[in-house]
RNA sequence: GUCCCGUUCGUCUAGUGGCCUAGGACACCGCCCUUUCACGGCGGCGACACGGGUUCGACUCCCGUACGGGACGCCA
């Protein structure tokens, strides 16, 4: 039987990265396995559920790399199907109709509010089960539902007994009927809700494997519970270890802000393959303990036996602008753009410099050999795909910025380099070429002359060509800006304006 | 409140009774390389939540405690 999987996320709003972490697992097993990855939107919320969080969802995937086979499935075309087996449920006897008024809830405190609930009932030795309607004759049930009277469908659980699964993950799983109540599969206004729609869909697309976040372990006893009354194989389940943020609570888009967001990640600046490495790591790890691993080695690495039980703290720092995320993920990202192959960074690149009006057609044409050479010798340094519109814009532009402190460590604070860079620069426009050697030989015959340490005019030509204290290797500078450029820089005055 | 799950360096983790003086990665610190900053190399700091058992021997097994997380909806 070929293994089949899918990703069911609901579309309210961005893909979250724990929700994109589930999706790479999913797939990788699929890929593992031979199998199918596939993609079910889960939008039977109509309120909260829009197009737009659906387009980024499959942006999200299409970001990672992670492709799904056969249709993409909507929820809520299902519906009429999810109804249907809801009815017939009840005419088996295996759910009955509750003709309880539904109850009214404020949104933001429904968790509290069942929590409230739970404890009243306890306090008054109320058994949350226990339901006037679960024993109601058919032929009442019948004539009420006849006289128009709302109802919602409700499975009946079994009184006794308990329920079990294993977990390939949390091992065998073990639950008393008693602590699960009569679960509402059809609302009174005939809408189905999750639990039965993800257990037919489930049925209905051949799903043999649902790995999902370990927020649905306990519930999973529910859709046990469902498979058996629908007479279906019951598949197996992974649940995976949950995201933290720091302070160990649930990652949320309210509390912490885009970093949990995907697309924060794609704007920011991340390799995919980078942020897919780093996401592939929360919770599980290769059995060889080779960390950088590209999606071809995920797949042959990936099973769910190397998937821990113990939930992992997604470590940012939200008001520290060197460590908005975790420093991991950041540390991988300046790994993957210093050393992954140069023909498929320098898209990225291209995208981001034509995002920041710095591009230029020639870079495709007669400046490409020049190109891919800036590219592979400032990359080196870089942590995201950003720094080589900021950082590196000195190469692309003429109109980039001084910093201030680079400006008074290596220029300000020795007056005569007003002389000695003009006089470099006039020793620098007889060199032709102007290759890294010959740079770096006329510079030192030049210091030496003057009686200057070369180091003087390395640091002073480093901010007066690219703005900064720190860079590349200054004579490779020299021969990659290209001698008019940098004879030109080397002249400029606009230290001492702007900093004197 | 009830039920479920978890707990190894700051963080991600390896570890399935002797291989553990607990390994790796990130971060941090130092040295080397380098007249910059990185990279790289070398080294350092740094953890088995606690208490009982079981055993010749427990990070590993059992029980309890503490702490953390999750679930309990006519949301998904």
């Amino acid at each position: 039987m070929t293994a089949r999987v899918r990703f069911a996320p609901s579309p309210t709003g961005y893909l979250h990265i724990g929700a994109a972490r589930s999706a790479l697992f999913n797939w990788l097993f699929a890929r593992k396995m031979g199998g199918k990855f596939l993609l079910r939107i889960e939008d039977t919320d109509l309120q909260r559920s829009t197009d737009e969080s659906t387009h980024s969802i499959i942006e999200g995937l299409e970001w990672l790399e992670l492709d799904y086979d056969e249709e993409l499935v909507f929820q809520s075309d299902n519906a009429g199907e999810h109804r249907a087996a809801a009815r017939q449920l009840v005419d088996e006897g295996k759910a009955y109709r509750d003709f309880t008024p539904k109850e009214e809830r404020e949104d933001k405190s429904v968790k509290q509010g069942i929590v409230d609930r739970a404890r009243a009932h306890a306090a008054e030795g109320i058994d949350h089960r226990s339901n006037q309607y679960r024993e109601l004759s058919r032929e009442e049930s019948d004539r009420r539902a006849a006289a128009g009277e709302p109802f919602a469908i409700r499975l009946k659980v079994a009184r006794e007994g308990v329920s079990r699964f294993a977990d390939i993950v949390y091992g065998d799983q073990e639950r008393a009927f008693s602590e699960i109540e009569d679960l509402v599969l059809l609302r009174s206004d005939g809408h189905p809700l999750y639990n039965l729609s993800v257990v037919l869909d489930d049925i209905e697309m051949g799903i043999t494997h649902v790995i999902r976040g370990q927020d649905h372990l306990t519930n999973t006893h529910k859709q046990v519970l469902l498979y058996q009354a629908l007479g279906a194989e019951i598949p197996q389940f992974a649940h995976l270890p949950l995201i933290l943020a720091p302070n160990k609570a649930k990652l949320s888009k309210r509390k912490h802000g885009e970093v949990v967001s995907l697309t924060t990640y794609r704007d920011r600046g991340f390799v995919p393959a980078a942020f897919r490495n780093f996401l592939a790591l929360l919770g599980w790890s290769p059995p060889e303990g080779k960390e950088l691993l590209s999606r071809d080695e995920l797949v042959k690495e990936f099973s769910l036996e190397g998937i821990g039980r113990a939930n992992a703290v997604f470590n940012f720092h939200e008001n520290d602008p060197r460590h908005w995320t975790d420093d991991k993920a950041l540390w991988m990202n300046a790994e993957y753009i210093r050393t992954m192959p140069l023909a498929e960074l320098l898209p990225m690149v291209k995208a981001e410099l034509r995002a920041e009006k710095l591009w230029r057609e020639e870079y495709d044409e007669d400046e490409s050999e020049w190109f891919e050479k800036v590219v592979d010798l400032i990359r080196q340094r870089f942590f995201t795909l950003k720094d080589f519109s900021s950082q590196g814009r000195a190469y692309f532009s003429e109109d980039f910025d001084f910093e201030e402190a680079a400006v008074r460590k290596n220029i300000l604070k020795e007056p005569r380099l007003r002389e000695f860079l003009p006089a470099l620069a006039d020793r620098l426009e007889a060199v032709e070429p102007l290759t890294a050697a010959q740079a770096e030989a006329a510079l030192r015959t030049f210091s030496d002359e003057a009686g200057l340490k070369a180091g003087l005019l390395i640091n002073a030509s480093r901010t007066m060509l690219t703005g900064q204290a720190v860079g590349p290797s200054m004579f490779e500078v020299f021969e990659i800006i290209g001698r008019e450029r940098s004879v030109m820089r080397l002249r400029s005055q606009r230290p001492w304006h702007e900093f004197s």
